[in-house]
DNA sequence: CTGCGTGCAAATGGTTTGCATCCAC
DNA sequence: GTGGATGCAAACCATTTGCACGCAG
């Protein structure tokens, strides 16, 4: 990590847990859920924090903001590119395992837009959610 | 479109507005957008009403709602899957113009999913933001 | 010490919903 | 005529923000 990246930034325990749950966990959890899991070591933390906290981790490319379908937004600890699984119905995320080759964009055809990353996701109905049979 | 597909829904000129106008750009519009493209036609149509018609129409697959990183939905009138040009800036959403293979995902990959779509998206900075050179 | 980060709570803003009325079938 | 669709407004809920205090550097 380039140190002058973090410039001004301190490192709280808040934020140090917040980003450390994060990378245990292989799930991609809501702001909310990472709020649980934090609050089991921090009790105190406040949801406006963790709120801040996956901001500003996500801003610095440290976790990844995933977009998603569904309304509340998911995060990832791995910062990398790498295909999602959606489940449509009760909108879990899942990485796939599977290694894929991600589409490349000629540069002439990207249509004006520079820096490009590309972001692919399959969504479905996960194995859960199809058992349930709804 | 199949008949047993529509069992009890009707059309109303609210629904058959939404879609045309929908249809008619090329852009992909957040819900606020539609209203206000819709209000023009039918300067008594409620926002609420645009939102229940998005949901319906998107339900039946004879639109797209797009996820996306953003915070509000956009939604596309061309239900066909096909890539996405987003700009991470301002959130607008383009059509790719140019033919890209879709990655394919072996049956045997997809960790218990079934029905798996595939949506692939360009993450960048649009040309207008660019210019802006924030 | 300094000022970034936090906890708390109120504010925001997109989306959803309850209800009486309307109109497509 | 009947039930799905609408308009309106209040309700929801995830996320953001203002403020005074706390703590990392």
């Amino acid at each position: 990590m380039k140190s002058d990246e973090n410039k001004g930034a301190r490192l709280s325990r808040q934020r140090e847990t917040i980003l450390a749950e994060l990378r245990k966990v292989k799930t991609h959890p809501t702001a909310d859920e990472v709020y649980d899991m934090v609050r089991k070591i921090l009790p105190r933390i406040s949801l406006g924090t963790v709120y801040r906290n996956l901001d500003f981790l996500s801003s610095r490319g440290v976790v990844l903001r995933l977009g998603g379908a569904g309304t509340q937004k998911r995060f990832d600890g791995n910062p990398a590119a790498h295909p999602h699984l959606r489940c449509s119905v009760c909108g879990r995320v899942d990485d796939l395992e599977y290694p894929l080759d991600l589409p490349e964009l000629p540069v002439e055809q990207s249509m004006g837009y520079s820096s490009l990353r590309c972001d692919v996701e399959f969504v479905g109905v996960c194995p859960i959610c199809a058992g349930k049979d709804c």
